[in-house]
Order: C-alpha cells, then sequence, then structure tokens
DNA sequence: ATTACAACTATACCCGGGTATAGCGGGTTA
DNA sequence: TAACCCGCTATACCCGGGTATAGTTGTAAT
C-alpha cells in the first residue's frame, strides 16, 4: 500500500466540523504542517453558512455533535447535494454507528485518540475521490447540457437510434418520412459532438447511468 | 424500507461458520423457521471441503474463530473465488473490526446479541446481491465464450472497430486490404452474435468492465 | 398581410458497412 | 501428390447513414 502524498493536493479543501475547541486547534496544526487547505467548523449550521470552494473536497465530521447527529447531517448532504466524500472521528463510537457510516459511504471511521497518519491516509483517499467524482461530473454535465439543447423531436430520434432502431423503423414508429429521421440524425450527430454511432452509444449510456 | 420475503429464495443457500454449538443451533432453527436452506460449519477448513451449490449464496462468518480471522478469510476468499456476500456476527467485535469488514464489502457486521429480523434482512440482501452476481456472471460468461472463439486476427480488428475505427484504418495499420477488414467484421458481427455495431460496442465495454 | 422561422419532405448523390462469388498462396493431412 | 482448409484478396453489388439543395407546409411575431 504506497501513501498518497499530499503535493497532489494543492487545489483541495479539508473541511473539519467539531464542536471541540482542541481538536480543531489540533487538527489545524496538523493539515498547515503537511501543507493542506483546511476550514473548520464548530456546528453543521455555520458550515451551510459557508460558500464552498469550487475545489475538491472532503469532510472531518464528528459523530456525535451538539444539536444535530453526523451520520443524519451526511445521509440528508449527500442526497441534496453532490455526493462528498465524509471521513467520521469520534471518542465515542460504537460498532452500529461506524456500520451505518460506512454503508452510507464513509471513507473511514476513526475513534480518537487516533493516529495522524491514519487521518490524513483517509482524507488523501477522499480528496482523490471527490476529484475523480468532479472529473466525471463535468464530463457529465457537458453531455446532459448537449442532450437539452436538442429538441424533442431529436431526444425521441436518438433515443430509438442508440437503441439500435434503424431509420426506416424510427420513420415508421414516429409517422414521419425516412429522409426526415435521417436529417434528425445528423442533426443530433452535431450538436451532440459524436463523430460516430458507437461514441453516441456511449454517450447515452452514460447519460443513463447517471439518471437511473 | 420494506422487508425482502424469503419466498424470493426458495433455490438459495444460507451457509454459517461459527466455531459455537449453541450459535449454530439457533440459527439452524431461525433459518428453518422462514424457510431458509442453511449448511452449518464449525471452521473454515469444514466449509472449504465442502463443495458450495450451485445457488445465490450468503456467508454468515463470526469474526474470531479458531485459528483463522474471519476477516482475513473473506478477504482472501473474495479474491480467489467469486465474490460471495458475507455477513459477519460477533460477540467480541470492536469498530476498527467493523469499519474493515465494511470497507471489504460486508454487507452487515452485526454484534452478538442481535435481533433475528436484522439478520434475516442482511441475509436477503445479501442473497439478493449474490443472485444479481450470478446473472451478470452468467451473461458475461457467454460473451466471453463467443469472444473467445474469435481469431487472432478477429479479435485484433474486433479491438479496433469498437474504438470507432474505420475499416480503411484497421487496414492500414495491420498491413490489409479493407475487404479483407471487411470480411473480419462480418465474421466477428456473426461470432459475436451481435445485430448491430451499437450492441458489438455494448458488448465490449462488459467485456472490459470486468476484466479490468 | 407580410415576414420569418421551424419542421418536414423529395431528389440526387457520396461514403462506409456488408455479402457473394471466385481466385490465390501456404500449410496440414491422407 | 492430391485433397483440403485457412487467411487474404479482387470484383461487383446491395443497403443504410449522411449531406446538399430545394421546396412544402404551418405557425408565430411584426
Amino acid at each position: 500500500m504506497t501513501r498518497v502524498q499530499p503535493f497532489h493536493f494543492r487545489d483541495s479543501t479539508v473541511v473539519v466540523i467539531d464542536d471541540d475547541p482542541s481538536v480543531r486547534k489540533a487538527l489545524t496544526n496538523l493539515f498547515s504542517s503537511v501543507g493542506l487547505n483546511a476550514h473548520m467548523f464548530a456546528s453543521i449550521k455555520e458550515f451551510l453558512a459557508w460558500s464552498m470552494p469550487d475545489t475538491p473536497i472532503c469532510l472531518v465530521l464528528d459523530v456525535r455533535m451538539p444539536g444535530r447527529n453526523g451520520l443524519d447531517f451526511q445521509q440528508e448532504f449527500s442526497r441534496s447535494h453532490a455526493e462528498i466524500p465524509v471521513v467520521f472521528i469520534t471518542a465515542h463510537g460504537d460498532i452500529p454507528m461506524s456500520v451505518r457510516a460506512m454503508k452510507s459511504g464513509a471513507i473511514e471511521f476513526l475513534t480518537k485518540p487516533f493516529k495522524d497518519q491514519d487521518l490524513l491516509d483517509a482524507i488523501y483517499a477522499g480528496l482523490a475521490k471527490s476529484q475523480t467524482r468532479r472529473e466525471e461530473m463535468a464530463t457529465i454535465g457537458d453531455l446532459r447540457a448537449r442532450y437539452e439543447s436538442l429538441s424533442v423531436r431529436e431526444r425521441q430520434v436518438m433515443d430509438m437510434v442508440v437503441k439500435g432502431q434503424l431509420s426506416k423503423q424510427i420513420a415508421a414508429k414516429l409517422h414521419l418520412s425516412e429522409i426526415t429521421v435521417k436529417v434528425c440524425r445528423g442533426q443530433i450527430m452535431r450538436k451532440m459532438q459524436a463523430t460516430s454511432l458507437l461514441e453516441l452509444g456511449r454517450m447515452s449510456e452514460k447519460l443513463d447511468r447517471i439518471a437511473n
């Protein structure tokens, strides 16, 4: 197991939400010592009032926090916003808690006291995941934008095309002439910026996979 | 959250590996009461000597076992054999243990004493996953067999075709005439039982996804 | 009412995929 | 040696995707 070095995470952000000031202080020191950009919050409320930067990001959450449960927060948050990798830290955790956290996609679940390096490793993994996710989201965003630039008719035709239907068949089902469908297909290829049917197929798959 | 009913799992197998006879007895009763097919083993060794039936299957493992650690066993086993869903149960577990188990893909990690229904829910989830996996493996197996029925040349060409290359380009790179490539492509479509280029593309993606 | 635009259509044409037929050369088997 | 299979090739042909040009509708904006 090779350890990811912090160098790759220049433009990343670590967010800590913990009500214990001493923890925040200690983590501030730890992160600055390895050159990680970090932001500290004492409560979820504070964090929500903050506008996240447009970088890879990883959350470090205390499970037990004033007002709100860290686990509940993670689940709500990952539904409303883009899923952000979470590393849990806690002094008073139990097994069901950790299992629930891991089930809902947490990167790691550490009990205090933990080794600094364990936390860093988890954060590096989280940031890497966030980065990958951001890249995927960017390409999917492009694709979706292109797909939405299609007219209703074009979308209909595209959906049938990627199912392998021939222009003739599509024309029959939509009560159009074959030539109309062909023109439409050309328009689709242009708008989607696809150079071949295969590429269009892959685009459609990507769009479906996330929409699901 | 709706509970999956055991009816769907007529042709399934639950495997319990636990060195405590009283646990095995209790679980035997539980499973028979809900109509689940179950096999009990006192050790990993015993289990390995057994030939698994060709059905969906879910393992119930005690983490701490004589001789071998349940976690290590899970990781080794999932590498060597097809991944089989695992539900851990333990009396003396800790958080790092549970986190490690969940990270390596366990369905659930329960601490004794647990509610019968919780175990059953986890098992149903595991069996469902196993079933899905079996179906996927079956179709991939077909695909792979077809792919392996291709000649070396045909595989070369197919790999280039699904990358979107034209017959002309393929011919140039392989120092063949265009017509040869076309004939080859036809042969590929027949052997792979693909009716369109799109279908061939999807097949290739499926093959790649598992091979990775 | 005129203009403008969008969707649809027809004709004609080009290009690439795919097949059928047939021929060629090399290696294997009887 | 003869028969045979296999991979490669050539010719000719068919079909479907894709474009260009041009013309038809209907509809919405001025």
